[in-house]
DNA sequence: ATTGGCATAAAGTCTAGACAAAACAGGACA
DNA sequence: TGTCCTGTTTTGTCTAGACTTTATGCCAAT
């Protein structure tokens, strides 16, 4: 046998993206069904499913029982960045991580909050101010909300040595997170948090978990002037 | 027979995350082998493998062949946002999109951009600014820079219909992207292109693409104040 | 102690075949 | 004409088994 050896279903994946790419398969068209690739490559249906299950999981093609599988018009990339602990985030930077509680309170739950979080009207949540550090410069200001109807034993915890957010991932689990980036200006007590000037341009992240359902906190962080966040794809 | 349906992976997936929820299998430790669950589940070792494999790229554990499957300490949560065509992103929101061309010509490339991308000392670059409103109201400032060794037939094209991304996306195949939040105060001309105040925090997005290591293009979007990016995962 | 190699365990992949589920098409029937 | 039913096609998933690849731990030889 002068047989080639087997094909995988990368070889297959990167075929099938080099036609799509040069139009082999032009977009918006259907290519051909499972069995015929399986056919035409010499291997198991299932090693077709699997390449073809994997581009269409990173959005270059649809697929529909009964119609096929046909090339998009307009493949969706999707970014895919990692969300690492603050603590983490610091240290791989080579930098020493330091925390410090500002504030820590149980005020009557304001109404954004209860808005956001569909909270009940008796629900009460603990309130923190925390600052990080990289080194001696402030590297993110943590404004933080815990729902203690879901997290009661966060009320015994006083947050003075260890992050709300780094106790949280230990203890609670969630299981559904929705993050939203934008950008402000800096406003006067924030600016000196942060140590930058008031009206600087801070990268900002809101970050709210459930357990099915359950909201069990809510974020909002302000990062330094000049962070950036960086994904490849 | 009494027999229950066939198990899914999707099953073992949500049973064996509840058992990393409640710490069965606590951080740190080695879960059961793939033959030793599928003798428990009563299913093929392929069905546990999918399982397992997805719950892996999902950033929960940690597979390595020999060492067996470990939880891990601290799961990566990673966001995973689509990137749409600006067009789409305007009139999903049920605004009519409109662009225009503000600029465009064949510069001398800036040394900060031959960095960037690393181009040979002779490359040619075309540079455009454009602006996409959302109606009436301007929604991106774009400040793109694309490189005619690899795209030469963009210098055929005037833009003034099309924009360069819708474009490129069209016409030019790209293999990697790297993408780079951040906040910045506007300067007066990206100030009054967007409509804004000079010093308003602007959401930016800087993107380079490759074909197989050759860039393609950069590009600096320029969000209008308020502007934010939501995912949900 | 250190090195080199070998057996072995675990995940990674492939095959061939089967059945399930969705979606569409066309025909039977009111 | 419109509605429902039924068959067909295509992807989705599962099974049982085999082979491959990689890492590890152990043992022997240095």
């Amino acid at each position: 046998m002068i047989e080639a050896k087997k094909v995988s279903y990368q070889d297959i994946k990167a075929l099938a993206l080099k036609r799509i790419r040069n139009k082999t398969w032009p977009p918006g068209s259907i290519m051909p069904g499972e069995v015929e690739l399986a056919g035409e490559f010499g291997c198991a249906r299932a090693t077709v499913n699997r390449a073809m299950r994997e581009l269409a999981d990173e959005g270059f093609i649809d697929r529909k029982r009964k119609a096929g599988t046909r090339i998009k018009a307009s493949p969706t990339r999707h970014a895919k960045f990692t969300i690492p602990l603050i603590r983490d985030e610091i240290e791989s930077s080579g930098a020493t991580y330091r925390y410090a509680l500002i504030r820590r309170d149980t005020p009557k739950t304001p109404d954004w909050l209860r808005a956001r979080l569909a909270l009940s009207l008796q629900a009460d949540v603990l309130h923190l101010k925390c600052l990080h550090y990289a080194g001696s410069k402030p590297f993110q200001f943590e404004d933080r909300w815990i729902n203690l109807d879901a997290v009661p034993k966060a009320a015994q915890q006083n947050f003075e040595m260890t992050g709300p957010n780094e106790w949280l991932v230990q203890e609670v689990p969630f299981t559904d997170v929705e993050l939203t980036f934008s950008s402000m200006n800096a406003d006067l007590q924030t600016a000196e948090l942060l140590g930058v000037s008031e009206g600087a341009a801070l990268f900002t992240i809101e970050r709210i978990t459930w357990l099915e359902k359950r909201p069990i906190t809510f974020a909002k962080l302000y990062y330094f002037s000049g962070y950036q966040m960086t994904s490849r794809l």
